[in-house]
DNA sequence: TTCGTCGGATTGTCGGACAATGCAAAAAAC
DNA sequence: GTTTTTTGCATTGTCCGACAATCCGACGAA
């Protein structure tokens, strides 16, 4: 049979329950709702867009994932702002199902925190130095303490990170974070004046950047890190074993269905 | 008043499609189901998970958008392999809603850059090295044409970053590398010697890299991104302005819902 | 004022329905 | 026997209507 001679273009044919999605998407990104605005309920939105209710509903789910859209603490929607604890948990799956390998994470792990500190010692804030020198204080005195010792080593990193005053960094460090912070505490374990060096570079990490010195800052960092990196190959483990053995019982968040 | 002596816990009650979209995000995170693996059809689980149609479907529009689910040219369900792209996607609109500054991108840049440049110097293989000659010699030849060297930009960071074997550098550069290339068209019409510049900085790293010289590689991709900073104020802009201004157009998709 | 109670509004869930479309098996043509 | 066409079934997208659970504000009682 003869060619239909494709005399039209084919018709898009976007599924409603996506365009509703798309439009509050629009809505939201071009700043016509802001964070914190209502929604509406699912009725009026089934007006405005003359759709069933379903297909709104289907919608809002497409938003309410990726947190541009939140129910507060009732049940109504407003806009939200996706925060990037979200979207770092959304990368860190998908780096466990690309079988992304602790080398990759050290590697920038390295590079990102060194940028991460060297910003921080531009910009801390007096704020910030208190409650990195408390974070250090509190270190010290659970040094027999693993796991509290790695939860310390953590929330320090991320005053660094607010103290960087840059967002985008935050971002970028953040799945590279989430997936090596849960492994201080192994390390630790293994290796018992772990604890003892990473109090020291805390230490010399937050002198740098009270004084503004970019490059000790920098210097510590990269030993801190490599610290870690030392560890964990002395707890055992292969560098360039992917992350996914070790990680699914922490980002497997939920378990069993309806039943 | 006295404080209500928290003594309960909050009583938490997951929505049925909630715990659906976790059910099946745990089958795909432990490995139990694969990427490209078929889901089944709504109707099996409705069969499998005791909820009606209409649940299941609000529960699977929670990962499509994720893309941790996906659906092949017929429309049945399957297991995806969400690509970093529609992560960065994400992310970019999140730093848009935090009205992070073109100051911010640049300083994240930097270090991601270097960084990748670094690790591409170290594991570059021949297929690449050849793309990037490939992309050199485009490039020469389209010199007077602005958007078409800011693609092939864009097309060579985005090789450097194949070359380094490193999807956590990737995944963190892939928000500012988003937002900063589509400046670079602007940057290019401004500044005059700016695709002559930028021709020779590619040039320059294409070799190091070649050599496996990490050193004048990493001095190379500093010295392009400076550039670029340069030109981008050179062009009248100031560095800490909010990104969203210029970039609502690029991001921002769709427009009319149904009608 | 504080505390129950009530009714309206809203969401979560359900069952059923139907058109459009893709896929595969059955039927027809060679 | 192989190829093409047709037919039928399965599946998704969308709609409708319904009801229980819950939240919220108002109203009245203690």
């Amino acid at each position: 049979m003869a060619e239909p001679a494709r005399k039209f273009a084919r018709i898009s044919t976007t599924p409603a329950y996506r365009r509703v999605a798309q439009a509050l998407e629009h809505q939201i990104l071009s700043g016509r709702m802001r964070p914190g605005d209502p929604v509406g309920t699912e009725a009026e939105l089934v007006e405005q867009f003359g759709v069933n209710r379903s297909t709104v509903r289907e919608g809002i789910r497409l938003l309410e994932q990726g947190g541009l859209i939140r129910r507060d603490s009732s049940r109504r929607l407003m806009v939200g702002l996706p925060h990037y604890e979200r979207l770092a948990t959304r990368s860190t799956r998908a780096l466990i199902l690309h079988q992304a390998t602790f080398r990759e994470l050290y590697e920038a792990a390295l590079a990102l925190q060194i940028a991460t500190i060297e910003a921080a010692a531009e910009r801390v804030t007096p704020e910030l130095i208190a409650a990195l020198e408390d974070n250090v204080e509190r270190t010290a005195k659970v040094l027999d303490d693993q796991a509290a010792v790695a939860a310390l080593d953590s929330e320090f990193h991320t005053l660094i990170g607010k103290a960087s005053q840059n967002r985008v960094l935050q971002l970028a460090r953040e799945p590279s974070d989430m997936l090596i912070f849960p492994t201080t505490e192994l390390v630790l374990r293994k290796v018992k004046i772990g604890a003892a060096r990473l109090l020291q570079a805390h230490r010399m990490m937050l002198d740098a950047i009270r004084r503004r010195d970019k490059e000790a800052a920098s210097i510590w960092a990269r030993r801190h890190i490599v610290d870690w990196r030392k560890g964990f190959e002395r707890a055992g483990n292969d560098l360039d074993q992917p992350i996914d053995k070790i990680y699914l019982r922490y980002v497997a968040g939920a378990d069993a269905p309806a039943e």
